[in-house]
DNA sequence: TAAAAGATCCCCT
DNA sequence: GGGGATCTTTTAT
């Protein structure tokens, strides 16, 4: 049986992942913003059906979807929906709460903590979240979101996607306004 | 079998 | 603000 939490549509999970916590061992943070992907975005990996590469995607709620980048980065989303659907979440970046020197040892590339978890591929490298996490269960794996007990609540808003030109009406992209750890 | 693009980051100026 | 790094996946031939 699929959570409640993750059997809704991305732009939901997405909302509600604002203010959530990322953590993997003594590492975590507190999500600031997240981006939407479904089957009727041409951006979304999706929008083609399934293939190899993100047949996690096409997985049930509630599980990792890690995928390689530009020859060198790991991006994570949140899968959500029933099986079959193609819906996820990518978490853009994070402001960093626990365990920050295993981050720092992990990013010897960011100069402040600021950089730590700004950007996707920041915060999988942060995390040291790689292709073998990826269709990880969230709730019982190395990598967990703890969606529950947000403290100090962080409020999300959402605004047009940047560089697309179609349904940039849709709460797809969402972020914690004026937060210093937003990517963007 | 080839070609192009990619849910990005980092360093330089 | 701009370009290079670097290679997998997908789509076309």
């Amino acid at each position: 049986m699929l959570e409640p939490f993750f059997a809704r549509s991305a732009a939901a999970v997405a909302r509600d992942l604002i203010g959530a916590r990322l953590f993997v061992g003594a590492a975590g943070g507190i999500i600031v913003e997240t981006e939407a992907y479904d089957r009727s975005d041409p951006a979304s990996h999706s929008f083609r059906g399934p293939t190899r590469r993100n047949a996690s995607m096409f997985g049930p709620g509630g599980h990792l979807y890690v995928y390689f980048t530009y020859g060198m980065h790991w991006c994570a989303n949140v899968v959500c929906g029933e099986e079959g659907e193609g819906v996820g979440v990518l978490m853009r970046a994070l402001e960093p709460v626990a365990g920050l020197e295993l981050m720092r040892a992990a990013r010897p590339k960011a100069k402040t903590d600021r950089d730590l978890c700004r950007g996707p591929a920041r915060l999988a490298q942060a995390f040291g979240i790689t292709g073998a996490d990826d269709g990880d269960d969230l709730r019982r794996g190395r990598i967990r979101v703890l969606d529950d007990g947000m403290e100090p609540p962080r409020a999300p808003h959402t605004g047009p996607r940047i560089g697309i030109s179609e349904a940039v009406h849709e709460p797809w992209r969402w972020h914690v306004a004026g937060s210093r750890y937003v990517s963007k």
